[in-house]
DNA sequence: ACCTGATCGTTAGTCAGAATAATTAGTCTG
DNA sequence: CAGACTAATTATTCTGACTAACGATCAGGT
């Protein structure tokens, strides 16, 4: 059994931390911090119910109800029924939340850009082979 | 100037998403996550303001209070008045804090650690170079 | 010696983003 | 075809953050 010594606490606050500051610079957009996240994974993943989105973003349904019901209302992602099973409803992303994405994107990503930017080459190195573990720490269940 | 492609976007995704399982598996103590974080600081950095407290999480004075208040009242926490300036109040952790801290960490970090086990000893060592950089990224002002 | 402006702790009020529990509607199975 | 299950939704609550404002204290300049 290996030894972490404080790794578990360092990450925890690391995390911790940079969330909380993430979500301190998201003025930039119209949408939130998670309408945003949602709409990505309706752009990257394609159409989905209610219950698939809330799963891959690691949420409950009510919680992710909430920002694709703004969504739907600035019409960025539509609802249809699904065709064989009439308690689901597919979620599409539209035209036009297709065409804000990722301006939306760019602008909420300024002020983490900024940082990374001062980031040597080694350290950006880092940060990409890290990436993938922090996801793996992210998922639910296992 | 480096491209960064996806970079900030998956950071952002997997940061978040982690911040909200560690927080999801907190069940374990009585203290909430921001309470144990502020006892931790104190206990690593010895007794100082408020203010220090509230900078040193990167949160504000008002938000730092809330958790302050609740560790004086299980005594894990004591205040003082400053020995020159009458404004300030020096917080500093108790005997009592001191005794509990390190066993609710244990407990907390359980979820945690069991997730880290799963790591090979490359992808700790990746973790672990990460750390100093991920904190850099969630510094406040620069 | 004394204003003036800054700082510290604090209170009050607000907001976002999550959760749980319960409701409604549709589907499937035995 | 009745009961159990599943999907979306609603209602409610909680946590953890914020800003604004206030009283007390301090520090500096005239």
């Amino acid at each position: 059994m290996p030894e972490f010594g404080p790794l578990p606490n360092s990450l925890r606050r690391a995390v911790t931390r940079l969330s909380r500051q993430l979500r301190r610079n998201n003025d930039f957009t119209e949408l939130s911090f998670p309408q945003v996240s949602a709409l990505g994974i309706l752009l990257a993943h394609g159409s989905m119910t209610l219950q698939e989105l809330a799963e891959r973003e690691g949420i409950t349904p009510p919680s992710m109800l909430k920002s694709v019901q703004r969504l739907i209302e600035l019409e960025y992602v539509g609802k249809a029924p699904h065709e064989t099973d009439g308690r689901k409803q597919l979620l599409t992303i539209t035209e036009r939340g297709h065409e804000v994405i990722d301006d939306i994107r760019e602008r909420r990503n300024e002020w983490l850009r900024a940082r990374l930017d001062a980031l040597s080459p080694e350290e950006i190195d880092v940060l990409e082979q890290a990436l993938p573990i922090l996801f793996r720490l992210a998922e639910r269940d296992v």
